[in-house]
RNA sequence: GCCGAAGUGGCGGAACUGGUAGACGCGCUGGAUUCAAAAUCCAGUUCCCGCAAGGGAGUAGGGGUUCGAUUCCCCUCUUCGGUACCA
């Protein structure tokens, strides 16, 4: 550019650019990444651009990743996605006038560290404190923009101190279902004590019924175990995950298949004493208020399946003792007492009840032991003991076969008296409804199984002729030998029976929730200590708030202890207090400190509450929330249960803690593996090609993964390894030093490589698949490898150019020099061959005002629809085609920086202040679109004939339809469709298309 | 099995409300520059027929609604995710 050009400006215009005549600065001509954003991080951290305060005039803005876990490999790849999207998001909105929260910490308690100090000696908090210093000097390189003074580590006690006290409002509220809300304890002891607990409709886990006498009249240990059956956290032996691999009992969603989630290693159910929370007392509200919050349809499903709601009725049947063989009317059942007297049951179709031609119970169910005959007695023994040794896999990879023992006892039906048979069987769960169902083989796919193995009566009850096709779920039919109800439609017959049961006092209807409460408790060293101590009889009593943090000791001794004891138990001076005392040795789950994280960044460094009413006031909820879908029915369920409770007692201003969530999907890893033949060749190991192995059957080798860095070609099918790979390969893994590698291409043995053919070297064909990118699979690819190549703004950029944010993608290097390529020709406009800085004053012309104004239209539009790879595309021709225009205009170039900053900010920083800015661009306006550079004298029209585009023309922007259509008719290559035919239709749609319908 | 999402060139993907299918990038082909390479720049690139002009087909497969369908409806197939004796 001619310099003469920069003394033409308005002063009053651009005030600024005076400082800067192009021969005051000179630059490095190439773009160079690693440069610039080092010495931008440096200046964005010492001037704290993205430290925010509480208060501000601006409206707020909370944009949430979910925090990682600093697992002992790092980052990979896969890990920064939804952490530059979200950043993206809050450059832009900080940009825009919003008061940006937008932090970041560590959920840093958990099982791997521990597994981790078992096997090496290495203390969980140091190996833990050595992991965020790594996760953080990764996350620095790329150039986020968190406000790291709030910071939070989840292992710190200055958080779990209120980790603590949320647990212990937890204890000290019970949930009262008429105010459907959560209620301090002392009003329950009052209820008691006044009316007994009769009238009390709470979310409890208490059997039977007393009255304030009896309460009255209760020692103290008694009172505190009917309290915990009431309290929001409580204590009770309940059926548990045991994973003996892991020394720890797991909640739910830490199962999976049958196995840990952690470690895929085996489960069992087992009866132990836990600590649990009460979700369920929540479950409606979660499932209902899911209705108010911006999540996609599929996490909405998933967490709605996984609270499963369903309605029904709760029946109960009077038993019948089995009669003694030729005998009279002599009884071997004891009598029942209190509520035990009657079989209670859980049916979503009360209006199957003639069809009941069989009960069957749980066989953990508490009956079972009292109506068993004697008769029966060594059968059901038999089955208890094989049920006993079925593990949790056997049972799910079991799901056709049926299984069962007749107890020999009776229930009966009150409507028709007849006796229905009692049967415990493997698929009634314990846990569901009642643990007892009234099986109805006619209409019950698991029930038509059991009876049909068993030889049990088929009553038909629905006649479904009417409805061919239609699934039993569909609820359609008529009733038949059903007594009243013969005739009925099916959804009337069941509000008919629901009606006569009640009046009976015989059942009544009921909701059931698949959500099971949360077991609480883990028997390992690295997590938060309850701050609950038991006095001589056992009573849990909380610790004072004055006494919280209760630190967790110090101790070396981590390994998981004998039995079900913590490893906390051994350290007796801790447990053992001067009073006589004991202290829970049992550690919170994982999903504790990451179930209200996000409030504690609002008001990180608050020792006197979890965060002030003013920061909550004015923080209120988390905007958007970004994050992978494996957390739907783990920690958002527990954190939204923890919200919810925190707002019943008036501590959160909001019902839910997030407004919207997106989440990413995984970026996955190319596994590379090689076969491996299971036979040794001359005591030899020997692999294979994957193109030979394919002849072979699959039980003559085995996979072995191999570093992805020594395969050619990785990712594609033509993937191999060459010899200086196959050499490699040996290094790596010395015990293969002598194996024979086999090709078509030739043999490779102990460094020889023998050719069939003409051949010079090897050709290993490896096997590639997509899979999660993990140490294990030697597939892992570590971002700063990435960003020391080609810079962060391109790392990040390209991240976001691979696809829509939601979808799952294995990550692949080719394709970023695309993205680099585009900073670079960004950057050279900016400056010319020797590295001048050319940017003019002059006016820019309409063409490149429209490309300036198209690109802040889409770059706008994008971002607010999360749509970060179109972004990429939109900047990409933008750049292009100012770059066509010869473009160097500051009118244009300098609102271009301001887009591009949220996703390159680097780069952007670098350019704004060659712009001769002396403040960051980071809080600069983000550009506004003025429509009217868009406005389009003319218009190009496809031309279509019966749908086919024939021709593409440019009509005015303002002719009329009627115009349009003479215009479009006219046209020669428009005549040549429609000679000799008949024109039945023209449709013009104005801006759009015009389509000619001919015969 | 049930629930959910998706299926578009050699590849990643675009087309937002039914209106030019394949934007943008990778790769590939040809050319310029260079002693040469890298880098850069220019041109081409859905498939089929054709030198071309042009024509035909085409968004997993089949059917439908519509002047017009990647988009809406029905059926089938495939892939991925969730969940699984839930009564």
């Amino acid at each position: 550019m001619v310099s003469g050009e920069w003394f033409s400006f308005t002063i009053h215009h651009l005030p600024f650019t005076i400082l800067h005549s192009p021969f005051a600065i000179k630059k490095e001509m190439d773009y160079k990444p690693r440069e610039i954003e080092k010495k931008w991080k440096q200046w964005w951290n010492e001037n704290q651009v993205y430290k925010v305060s509480n208060k501000s005039d601006k409206p707020k803005f909370y944009v949430l990743d979910m925090f990682p876990y600093p697992s002992g490999s790092g980052l990979h790849v896969g890990h920064p996605l939804g952490y530059i999207a979200s950043d993206i998001y809050s450059r832009y909105k900080r940009m825009s006038g919003f008061n940006v929260l937008h932090p970041m910490g560590y959920d840093a308690f958990g099982l791997p560290a521990e597994q981790y100090a078992i096997q090496t000696g290495v203390h969980p908090a140091k190996s833990t404190a050595e992991n965020i210093d790594r996760y953080r000097a990764q996350l620095d390189n790329l150039g986020f923009s968190f406000d790291w003074s709030r910071e939070v580590q989840t292992c710190d006690p200055q958080y779990y101190k209120w980790t603590q006290w949320i647990f212990l409002q937890l204890f000290n509220h019970w949930y009262n279902n008429e105010s459907d809300k959560a209620t301090p304890i002392e009003d329950l002891v009052g209820i008691f004590e006044t009316k007994g607990n009769e009238q009390v409709n709470a979310a409890n886990s208490q059997d039977g019924i007393f009255t304030a006498d009896e309460w009255n009249a209760m020692d103290a240990k008694s009172k505190s175990d009917v309290l915990m059956n009431y309290r929001l956290a409580y204590r009770k032996t309940t059926f548990v995950w045991w994973c003996e691999e892991l020394g720890t009992v797991l909640a739910n969603d830490e199962v999976k298949d049958g196995v840990s989630d952690r470690g895929g290693f085996p489960v069992e159910r087992k009866p132990m004493l836990q600590w649990s929370l009460r979700i369920t007392a929540y479950a409606e509200r979660l499932l209902n208020d899911l209705q108010e919050v911006d999540f996609s349809d599929a996490m909405k499903k998933m967490q709605g399946n996984w609270i499963g709601r369903s309605e029904g009725a709760q029946l109960f049947f009077n038993l019948s003792p089995a009669l003694p063989k030729g005998e009279g009317d002599g009884t071997s059942l004891p009598p029942l007492e209190g509520a035990g007297e009657r079989l209670e049951v859980f049916t979503t179709r009360p209006d199957t009840i003639f069809g009941a031609t069989f009960m069957v119970l749980a066989p953990e169910h508490d009956l079972v032991k009292e109506i068993t005959t004697p008769d029966q007695q060594k059968e059901i023994n038999e089955y208890l003991s094989f049920v006993n040794t079925r593990s949790e896999r056997d049972r799910i990879s079991e799901t056709k076969e049926v299984s069962g023992a007749f107890t020999g006892a009776y229930a009966i039906n009150s409507f028709n008296g007849a006796k229905i048979p009692i049967w415990i069987a493997e698929y009634v769960l314990k846990d569901y409804g009642t643990g007892a169902i009234m099986a109805v083989p006619a209409d019950d796919e698991r029930d038509r199984r059991f009876a049909e193995k068993f030889d049990i009566e088929i009553i038909e009850i629905i006649d479904k002729s009417m409805h061919p096709g239609a699934s039993i779920e569909d609820k359609k039919g008529k009733m038949i030998n059903s007594d009243f109800m013969n005739g009925m439609e099916v959804l009337d017959a069941i509000e008919a029976i629901l009606q006569k049961t009640e009046e009976m006092g015989i059942g009544k209807r009921q909701v059931n929730f698949r959500l099971r409460d949360a077991i609480y408790s883990r028997q390992r060293y690295w997590g938060e200590p309850f701050p609950i101590v038991y006095d001589e009889s056992g009573i849990a009593h909380a610790l004072p708030i004055e006494e919280l943090p209760l630190e967790l000791p110090k101790s070396e001794d981590f390994k998981p202890a004998s039995g079900n004891e913590s490893p906390l138990a051994r350290v007796k001076d801790w447990v053992n207090l001067p009073n006589g005392w004991k202290r829970e040795t049992d550690t919170m789950p994982g999903f504790a400190g990451s179930s209200w994280y996000f409030l504690r960044y609002m008001d990180a460094d608050n020792d006197q509450e979890f965060a002030s009413q003013e920061a909550l006031n004015y923080w209120q909820d988390v905007d958007l929330y970004v994050g992978g879908t494996e957390h739907a029915v783990g920690h958002l369920m527990y954190s939204r249960f923890w919200h919810k409770f925190l707002y019943d007692k008036g501590l959160v201003p909001k019902k839910e803690p997030y407004k919207k969530l997106l989440n990413q999907g995984m970026i996955q890893g190319v596994i590379e593996s090689m076969y491996l033949l299971k036979k040794k060749i001359n005591g030899d190991s020997k692999f294979v090609c994957a193109k030979l192995a394919k002849q072979m059957g699959i039980t003559d080798y085995v996979q072995i993964p191999v570093l992805i860095d020594y395969v050619v070609n990785y990712g594609s099918p033509e993937s191999y390894l060459n010899t200086a790979a196959v050499k490699k390969f040996m290094e790596w893994r010395p015990e293969y030093a002598d194996a024979i590698f086999e090709c078509s291409k030739g043999t490779f043995h102990k460094g020889v490589f023998t050719p069939k053919g003409d051949a010079t070297e090897s050709h290993l064909f490896t096997f590639s698949e997509v899979g999660k990118m993990s140490k294990s699979k030697f597939n892992v690819i570590n971002p700063d490898d990435v960003v020391e190549q080609y810079g962060a703004d391109t790392f990040r950029m390209y991240e976001m150019f691979l696809g829509p944010i939601e979808q799952a993608k294995p990550w692949d290097t080719k394709g970023i020099d695309g993205v680099s390529k585009f900073l670079r020709k960004l950057w050279s406009m900016f400056f010319d061959a020797n590295g001048h800085f050319t940017v003019s004053d002059e006016t820019p012309t309409k063409g490149e005002m429209k490309t300036l104004h198209t690109c802040i239209k889409k770059i706008k539009e994008d971002i607010e629809r999360f749509s970060f790879n179109t972004c990429v595309s939109g900047f990409m021709i933008c750049v292009n085609e100012l770059r066509s225009q010869n473009c160097n205009k500051r009118a244009v170039l300098e609102p271009l920086v301001k887009l591009i900053a949220p996703f390159a900010p680097h780069l952007a920083e670098d350019l704004w202040h060659s712009l001769g800015h002396d403040s960051t661009v980071c809080l600069a306006d983000f550009p506004v679109l003025d429509e009217s550079f868009l406005v389009e004298d003319s218009i190009p029209y496809p031309i279509s004939i019966n749908g086919t585009k024939r021709d593409l023309i440019e009509f005015p922007a303002n002719a009329t339809k009627d115009e349009l259509k003479k215009m479009a008719l006219e046209l020669e290559s428009v005549q040549k469709w429609i000679d000799g035919k008949t024109i039945r239709k023209v449709i013009v749609v104005p801006k759009r298309i015009i389509n000619i319908v001919v015969v």
